[in-house]
DNA sequence: CTGTGTGTTGAG
DNA sequence: TCAACACACAGG
């Protein structure tokens, strides 16, 4: 499937594989002018020492709540009580991170495990943790398997802004949420 | 047909 | 709780 979203990304990197013909095994040619990160996520290149490249692994991602996908991509998903949530796929292992982070935020918490918020913490403001609270779980999970989370934040944002203009709050229907009983 | 997502098991 | 694997179902 192709993600044909108004995808952010400050990175225009068009990945296009190609559908035709039989299925082929991405992660080849040096056509990626981006980097990645650390350790190449390459699948089966050198036979490193010991294990060789026979059954079809797949490799394991270096984040948590990322899992490989056979063709090529990557899933995030969390768990929560028994139940796997699944929170969508990405082609980007950062960025299917990046979802998890978000997803373990608003499930477990501030102080949920994360691999990138903790770190960066981009950015401290309440929006986020305002934005993470006006929205139950499965909202927040469907925004992420959409990936429209992103456009959704700056939405939203947008309306918190202050008012400079004239007075009176925005009154706008919030909630209205179908069925997941709010935490 | 391609690919996602779920079911299921094993480990921690 | 988390991740790896295998398979069935759904989408286009």
């Amino acid at each position: 499937m192709d993600q044909s979203c108004v995808d952010e990304s400050t990175t225009s990197d068009s990945i296009s594989i190609a559908p035709t013909s039989a299925s082929n095994l991405p992660v080849i040619k040096s056509s990626e002018s981006l980097c990645r990160v650390g350790s190449g996520s390459s699948v089966v290149f050198d036979y490193e020492g010991g294990v060789e490249a026979e059954s079809r692994k797949l490799p394991s991602s270096r984040f948590k709540g990322v899992v490989p996908q056979p063709n090529g991509r990557w899933g995030a998903q969390i768990y929560e009580k028994h139940q796997r949530v699944w929170l969508g796929t990405f082609n980007e292992e950062d960025e299917a991170a990046r979802a998890y982070d978000i997803a373990a935020q608003r499930f477990r918490g501030r102080d949920a495990v994360t691999n990138f918020k903790p770190l960066s913490e981009t950015e401290t403001d309440d929006t986020t943790t305002a934005f993470l609270n006006s929205h139950s779980k499965a909202e927040i999970v469907d925004m992420l398997r959409k990936h429209t989370y992103n456009d959704e934040l700056e939405q939203s944002r947008r309306n918190y802004s202050f008012n400079g203009n004239g007075r009176g709050l925005v009154k706008m229907a919030s909630s209205a949420q179908p069925g997941q009983t709010g935490v």
